[in-house]
DNA sequence: GTCTATAAGCGGATAGAC
DNA sequence: GTCTATCCGCTTATAGAC
């Protein structure tokens, strides 16, 4: 899944006690927030101790290296990533699932746009850390949704065009928030926490989804 | 504009010979390639001067520091990255004037993915180096294009979706090609370079946007 | 303008007391 | 589990010969 890991508690310290279960949440937390800012090699880890609380060597008895903390960082974060894609099933109308997908991207890029930023950075670097899982546990999904995108095209249920490039610019257009939300937020003076703005964009999107699914009759 | 710089030329060595001026180039293009892909921490200046075919010392005589050398690298891809926004004027027709926009950014992302990247880390860093030049003449040139969308807005020629959001998804949509390129490779099995990959992006891009500035008419 | 050598500092990681 | 002290490598940047 992930490259470079042994297993999964491998590089991490042993036991599961009250106050260390405890720190340990706080570094992954602070963590998060610093790599998905500044990146791996931008980061310092006496910054994420300072952060959470504790000493530079107090972080390295939870966790052994730098890197094995970004690792757990991003192995955190994956689920809430992927979570909503998996949610578009075959059960659901298609216009349906496709603006409760958009909902909940543009949702997540408002409540954690670290976790989106970080995976940016991550993809930016050239994936060093996530090639074997894009490779393999999203391609599988995406796959799977594609194919069910495909499904529905044939039934005409759906536009024409080619659904990797719908399901790119669903987290293209959702992530830009939050990759992008310095620039959003310099260029507006808004951001997703102001409910009309969020709704704005969501509009924007679920009008630019139906251009790419639901399209106007060509002839 | 950009912060920290006293003039164009205080950092940087003084004079403009033939090899000079040469070496120079080279230098920022192997710059621009390695910060847009490992970002300005994660760089190493022996790594470019090597791409160069320089020392790293001569490198330095170019260029004193590693920040002077990766503002310098910021500064001339700023046009590069602006120049087609500026395209957008009153003259044109709006569907024309969107479409070759979009036309424009995208074979930016197909031929320059470097420079979408360098600006992606530095807005997510928090844009230290840019924040004067968000607030400036970025701000200035996309309120300009806004003003434009309005006014068509008001002549009932576009849809009724805020201009900021129908730019930002521009952006976003036209720009994951280039950010997100492993990610599209990996899961595709295609790139931009790919003429027929290219098209199908560009008509679904498109449809997108007409769904946000043409869409249907919701009587 | 380009080189060799080296200074200087930062930041990750370890040792060992408590 | 947490601390103090320290080591060590890596990378930027400078000095000075050619």
């Amino acid at each position: 899944m992930l490259a470079g890991t042994d297993s999964p508690q491998s590089a991490t310290a042993p036991r599961t006690t009250a106050t260390g279960e405890a720190n340990r949440e706080r570094i992954l937390d602070a963590a998060l927030a610093r790599f998905a800012r500044t990146g791996l090699s931008g980061t310092r880890i006496d910054e994420i101790a300072a952060d959470a609380g504790l000493s530079k060597t107090n972080l390295l008895y939870y966790f052994r290296t730098k890197n094995a903390l970004y690792l757990a960082v991003l192995r955190r974060t994956l689920e809430m990533w992927l979570e909503p894609l998996r949610q578009i099933d075959a059960g659901r109308d298609p216009q349906a699932a496709l603006a409760h997908y958009v909902t909940r991207k543009l949702e997540a890029a408002r409540d954690c746009p670290e976790a989106s930023r970080l995976f940016a950075l991550e993809v930016m670097r050239g994936a060093p850390m996530l090639s074997g899982m894009i490779a393999g546990d999203l391609k599988d999904l995406v796959d799977a949704k594609v194919a069910l995108l495909r499904h529905w095209q044939a039934e005409g249920r759906i536009g024409v065009h080619e659904p990797h490039h719908l399901l790119f610019h669903i987290w293209a257009m959702t992530q830009h928030y939050a990759d992008f939300a310095v620039q959003v937020e310099g260029l507006t003076g808004r951001t997703l926490d102001d409910p009309a703005f969020f709704e704005q964009a969501l509009q924007a999107i679920l009008a630019a989804v139906s251009g790419m699914a639901f399209g106007p009759p060509k002839d």
